[in-house]
DNA sequence: CATGAATGAGAATTCATTCAT
DNA sequence: TATGAATGAATTCTCATTCAT
């Protein structure tokens, strides 16, 4: 019970304590204290401050990602079917673990150089492996034409991305469940919109 | 001779850091030294750290508000045509301001408890202040009928917000003095639209 | 009424200070705010802060020598009974002045070898003039003989401080001019004890 | 082989430094150079300037206590005896660590308010252990009636504090084992006094 | 006399990081 | 792994004193 698993403490506290200040305004101190772990552990585990911090961002993504391809339905080989199941996912993932959501903003908020590059990178790579995955296989034969696939992908995922955006803006006090619920129907409504477009008869 | 407005050159200097940087990556001795002035006047000047800041803010917009009502077209007593004419010139101080209002940018994104609470206070009164006066001595004769004037005044103010903030994020890389007549189609737009429902024939 | 005495302000401001909070805890500029004055004008009148603790101190015990000494009775030349009489003058200029003996009292706890070398002089030399007026032109014809005067007036001094000390731990708290009432009373009570023992009969 | 026991340094030179100047007078800087460590060292072992003021005084009585009651003989169960043992064995050990009482003594003229407080919980809190020890399991059948133990208890405590007061003033610049020789014999002549008093034929 | 802007050394405190154990 | 003592540069803020006007 006692020396489990340390590391996952300092990472716990540390999540608490960047979703609730910026990165400047944590000290190791108080990640450590509330860890109840010594000052040298959290430097055993991370080279430094910073590299806590992007850990952290790198692990939160992570944790998302799997929450979002865990039991996906693969089977299914519509594309758009696919998007919208993801953008649900990871919505849901998202309302799930309110804290580490609170410190991915405060991480999108921070300014200095160093991080902004270290972010980027990071979720742009999310972003790809996400969308490779997404977009893995499908079942192009279901288009009128594959002429125009990059555009046509590029267009549903950004409608996508605005309704939830959105959604979140004027949903977030709701009740997760039913929140959800509506964000799904407003989906699903673009969902056979681009379907009657952009799929064969 | 050597004391032409060193209090000047702190201002001018924090507005700069504090443009670039947020609150707490800034330092003190940053700014006198930037400022080339000696390190107590800073605190001669402004009680800490903190009031510098609050200050700075509070000055960002009285510089606004003046350039906002500066030769503001008083005779003009069309609710609606101050609104916009309100709009135009605030978008257009900003635009010409611009590490100010990088500044106020920064100042908005602030967490610190008190920060936010002195901010808060001074943006409301802000707001106040400007409408107060947009809406002072206008002619009320022009309307279908009075009994809905504050509906109509914040839905009004509210459209032209959401296009200026529209605007604003599709239009920030352009030539300036073009975008701002972007601007004012966009808004002009509405304004005829909605005099034709809510003034007299 | 406004440009009277500066200085005067300054000096009122400085004995609140000084009486409330020791020398390191009072800043100039409490000083000077209080006062109502500029900064400048502390410095143009007193060379620098010890100078202006130390004049202070030296005013105030110039103060109680006037009270002591303003129609002191010079028509008795009885040794005992002048020297009673001081020092009932003295300690009811005490009583009258509290602010000022609130001051002496915190000069005397202050430890700063400067402060302490001042001082020290201050209150020699204030002690000496004291004594000096108090046993001049005393009749010495009293006594049984005038071969030990000098350690009787020591005796009876020392003896008339120490019944003063104890009387001012016990009676601090009561009404001022009863608690002098008593103090007379004690030391009548040894007055006439001396007189006995070193008086002719 | 380099940590051998820097606190102790600390503690050491913090108790030299605030022996020989006041609180304010004394700078954390001196405090550090002197103990040869460096800054953070001594905000690591105590949050500030005045917990450590304050931790340093409770060490002091702490240690006075110890020297009090190492080797107490409690066999002897006669209260007045006891009583002037503790206070010569206090008195004693204030003699050994003359810095330590010279500390002492300044913190007892320090006027801040959140010291005083402080101090004042601290004394009280020893002074109480002291007595408690002191009286326990103390013979009362000595006494000729245990109606007025309190009182005399009182009385006896502040006779003997007084003449250790007095004995203070008069012999502090004395040869310490001959003082303490002094003061034993003064505190032994009340002693038989009280004991022919309150005690049992 | 009177002002108050200007100085700069020095104060307390914070904090990421290192390192011997 | 795990500890926590140790570092020291950096930070905010204070304050007596000077000086041009």
């Amino acid at each position: 019970m006692k020396g489990k698993d340390l590391k996952n403490d300092i990472v716990r506290a540390a999540y608490k304590a960047f979703a609730k200040a910026d990165y400047k305004q944590v000290s190791t101190n108080q990640i450590v204290q509330d860890a109840n772990v010594s000052k040298g552990l959290l430097f055993h585990y991370f080279k430094n401050k910073q590299t806590l911090y992007i850990s952290l961002y790198e692990m939160a993504w992570s944790l998302i990602h799997r929450d979002i391809f865990t039991d996906f339905p693969q089977a299914n080989h519509d594309a758009f079917d696919r998007l919208m199941e993801m953008i649900v996912r990871k919505t849901d993932s998202m309302i799930k673990h309110q804290t580490i959501t609170a410190f991915i903003k405060r991480v999108h908020m921070n300014t200095m150089p160093d991080i902004v590059k270290a972010r980027t990178q990071i979720y742009q790579s999310f972003q790809q492996r996400n969308y490779k995955r997404v977009f893995d296989q499908i079942d192009k034969s279901l288009f009128k034409d594959d002429q125009h696939l990059d555009e046509i992908f590029k267009v549903v995922t950004w409608t996508f991305n605005k309704i939830t955006h959105d959604w979140e803006r004027n949903h977030a006090k709701k009740e997760p469940s039913d929140a959800l619920k509506i964000l799904k129907s407003e989906l699903e409504h673009y969902l056979v919109f681009f379907k009657t477009y952009f799929y064969k008869a």
